[in-house]
DNA sequence: ATTTTTTCCGTTACCGTGCACGGAATTCCA
DNA sequence: TGGAATTCCGTGCACGGTAACGGAAAAAAT
């Protein structure tokens, strides 16, 4: 009944007729135990079940870790500002455990400066590290290089075919997808849909929204393989020209009402919805931008699909404190997360 | 930049002239510290900054505390198993920082058990207490009783209207009617509806679905005005009689085909959907227990709305904890969760 | 003014681990 | 077989806070 009367590491210095010096030594294995005491004391911790106790540890050991989360910079109202607000509600949670967080920011269309950020964090020696993969063969450098220093890592958002990470929180990509072309169409057929998207010219950078892309159009080849799909492409810094664009579609496609974006950009195209209100249009896109709410509570939007970026930062994170301070591997290596539908009757309490 | 230096006990201890036990006096306020000193060291207390360490403090008093949890007993598939599920997981959490959860559990629907339930629950002598109210009158006298005592507890579910609790951590139920209509509907007109409810007999209990279905009428009444609405009552203890009640009803009423339930049992109900497919029918219920899940898997669900039991008793477990270890308030009194909109598409990674 | 009580405060022994230091036991080499 | 070099292990202090204990100083009683 009383789990208050906890063994410690004079227990097992006892039972074994060892010092609690030498169990410290096997139980951080540091060398200098001979084979024979250091078998004992395994046997006798696995038969007492010995669990070290993490205070008394972390308050011998005082000194503080530090676990560096490295992603793209996150300009208000984007999609890595909401990461960056887990970040800080991790930050509270851990660092009550002696565990700093300390975030390292690149421009996600530049690599020279993804290389330069991981090479200042590296610097920093971090304990642990939280990282969302944007340069495939820049991250390859640096996580090779995390696995020399045997310094953990957990990747968010999305994760590279490696497996040297501790753990990948992120979202379905392709089921993500299908789940958008199931909200949009209400499961009733439609004849046209309209994808818009932001036309990129950079490269060799992976790109979550292919995915996406082939989870909707499967969803539509198998349940409504009739349905019309057109594709436009903005530009994300020019406004003008995303109205300028969509007028002129809209102009030779009258007939096409259904909207759907890919990215997390849909407040991009807002400002030019609620000029030209159409009844009975759907309109989708993803994640939980503030911009993207609000157009949601209006009934501009009509569903978005949400990952929340903040809660997948904070499991993150959370699973490399664990393992810093513990050596404890997480239950699960990946983990999907469930995707949220949101509404505008939904949206308020998000 | 270094928050390493954090600032101890000794340190006031010094800045004051006097000695860490002083210090300490004042710290737990325990008297036996004369005015003049007791001032000057909240003075400085003040002025440094000083936030003690928590492990140093647990590890030195070594006791463990308890939180005692008080919820209907959890009959396999039920929804308060959800719950108890959440339980298990937040032991795991809480246990590190010396803290064992212990539930108490009742018969839902039998007052006296509840009134015995929370007298051992009392004698166990709790250090605080997380609860659901399904006996107003009951759950007065005892949180009166608490409030003597000053153990903190927190309510999930859903709450009185008191305000002596620490938290409140539940969904709003009238919104989850409103979204369940919008579910239902899709924003379209539709003709009629039927709403399968339980038989009850039983008295001053709380029932969280009157809201709920207030919610769902309301909706009809301003997006379609026109829609029939039917009631049936079912008895969840006679599988026979359910089927029964819905062939006769069919027969009678042959042009109804959407179905909703506002409690958790809509799984109760689809051994006869499944005999009786109707394409285009839509079929919404709440809560996520598994058999819900499964008819949702195989379609014969179109939409549960789901709300996290298991992430409620986490977050009320915490905030008990937080209060007794730290002694502070969580940041926000009524906290109203999101709900969850589940599909067949996203139900898997839930 | 002396004794008794009360008020106030410092000292000290923990709590369970981490780790440096030094010494004993063993091995090695001559 | 002696001494030197290793290997192995025990001791003791530190981490920051808690609380019992006992004693000095102040107040009250005689």
């Amino acid at each position: 009944m009383a789990p208050s009367d906890k063994i410690t590491i004079m227990d097992i210095a006892r039972r074994t007729g060892l010092s609690k010096g030498t169990v410290d030594r096997v139980l951080h294995n540091r060398g200098e135990v001979s084979r024979k005491s250091y078998e004992k004391v395994m046997k006798v911790i696995e038969e007492l079940g010995y669990e070290p106790n993490v205070y008394a540890s972390l308050l011998a050991k005082g000194g503080r870790h530090m676990i560096a989360v490295l992603i793209p910079s996150h300009e208000p109202g984007s999609f890595w500002e909401l990461v960056a607000s887990g970040i800080s509600r991790a930050r509270e949670s851990v660092e009550t455990i002696g565990i700093d967080i300390v975030p390292f920011e690149y421009d996600q269309y530049d690599i020279a400066s993804f290389e330069e950020a991981s090479r200042q964090m590296l610097e920093a020696g971090p304990d642990g590290i939280v990282l969302a993969p944007m340069f495939r063969d820049g991250t390859l450098v640096l996580t090779r290089e995390l696995e020399k220093r045997e310094i953990p890592y957990a990747f968010i958002d999305s994760k590279l075919d490696t497996d040297g990470y501790l753990a990948y929180f992120g979202l379905p990509l392709y089921k993500s997808g299908y789940l958008c072309a199931d909200q949009l169409t209400g499961g009733q057929p439609v004849d046209s849909v309209l994808m818009v998207r932001i036309r990129r010219d950079r490269l060799q950078q992976s790109d979550p929204t292919i995915n996406r892309r082939a989870g909707f159009m499967d969803y539509l080849l198998e349940n409504c393989p009739e349905c019309r799909l057109s594709n436009i492409f903005i530009d994300p810094n020019d406004p003008s020209g995303i109205e300028e664009t969509l007028d002129a579609f809209s102009r030779e496609h009258p007939g096409i009402r259904h909207i759907v974006m890919f990215n997390s950009r849909i407040h991009l195209i807002v400002p030019w919805l609620e000029k030209h209100p159409v009844p009975g249009r759907k309109v989708v896109g993803f994640d939980n931008l503030t911009a993207n709410m609000e157009a949601l509570g209006r009934g501009t939007v009509s569903c978005l699909i949400a990952q929340r970026p903040d809660e997948q930062v904070n499991l993150a994170i959370d699973a490399v404190a664990e393992y810093i301070v513990r050596k404890k591997l997480p239950p699960k290596k990946d983990n999907f997360m469930h995707m949220d539908i949101l509404t505008r009757y939904n949206v308020e309490y998000y």
